[in-house]
DNA sequence: CACCAGGCAAGTA
DNA sequence: TACTTGCATGGT
């Protein structure tokens, strides 16, 4: 069977990928929040925005005690925007949040442990209906909040995958998710982690040049050619 | 100064 | 279905 051993060998890359990052930069412990709901709320600030920028949203957030569902349910949504501003796109989300509280409390009482317990698909249907969360959203939100072993992809995990030559320039998000979960065990810590070392070294060594040699990931370009030419110069 | 960041949805053809 | 555009602040 070949196909089985085009996995099995898929398998091995992927992992040798993660071992190579995560010796390199070991636990990152992503989404550091005090709880889940602060999580669901990043997660929909942090849409093509940087970190820092949602920090300073979420800050303004817990000094106004609006980081709970029942809170952000009765601020008025002007007002809200005016208060999460410096995570950009403000009025979008400020709506983006409003509907997302709304069937949070409607579905699940604004019980992150409620929304826990409901099953992996039906809740990922759910959060998928909600107007202002996609795929990436959701799927953060049901990794990192509800610890569901989903595989959260992003710009980054396109680009790295591609430069390593894993998947083609046609892959979309839903082809990239399943290379990952075809291939690994389905573990919450695994994937979190994974992901987080993607964009960790999509923010380090992506930035301005296609194929950066510091990269720890810079061995396997060179050294993974399946026949002929062995360069043995890189660095 | 230009460019981009841990996307998404609505509009167009 | 596939491509384009609006949304917006703050850091490099």
């Amino acid at each position: 069977m070949k196909k089985k051993q085009n996995a099995q060998e898929l398998r091995e890359r992927l992992l040798k990928i993660y071992e190579i990052l995560n010796g390199y930069f070991g636990d990152l412990h992503w989404w550091p929040a005090d709880h889940p709901f602060e999580m669901m709320v990043g997660a929909i600030l942090t849409q093509n925005t940087a970190w820092t920028n949602v920090e300073k949203a979420i800050e303004a957030l817990r000094r106004n005690r609006l980081l709970s569902p029942a809170a952000l349910f009765h601020i008025p949504e002007d007002e809200l925007a005016g208060i999460i501003r410096p995570s950009g796109y403000y009025h979008l989300k400020a709506q983006r949040l409003k509907s997302f509280v709304r069937f949070f409390l409607k579905e699940f009482s604004g019980s992150d442990s409620a929304m826990k317990a409901e099953p992996l698909p039906i809740l990922r249907d759910k959060l998928f209906d909600v107007r202002g969360i996609g795929l990436e959203t959701a799927d953060s939100i049901l990794l990192y909040a509800c610890q569901k072993p989903v595989f959260v992809c992003d710009a980054y995990t396109k680009r790295i995958l591609l430069r390593h030559g894993l998947i083609g320039e046609e892959a979309d998000y839903l082809a990239i998710q399943a290379l990952f979960m075809d291939h690994l065990p389905p573990d919450v810590s695994l994937f979190g982690q994974y992901h987080a070392l993607i964009v960790k070294t999509g923010k380090v060594f992506c930035r301005k040049e296609p194929r950066c040699s510091a990269c720890p990931l810079a061995v396997l370009r060179t050294a993974k050619r399946p026949s002929s030419r062995r360069k043995t110069t890189q660095s």
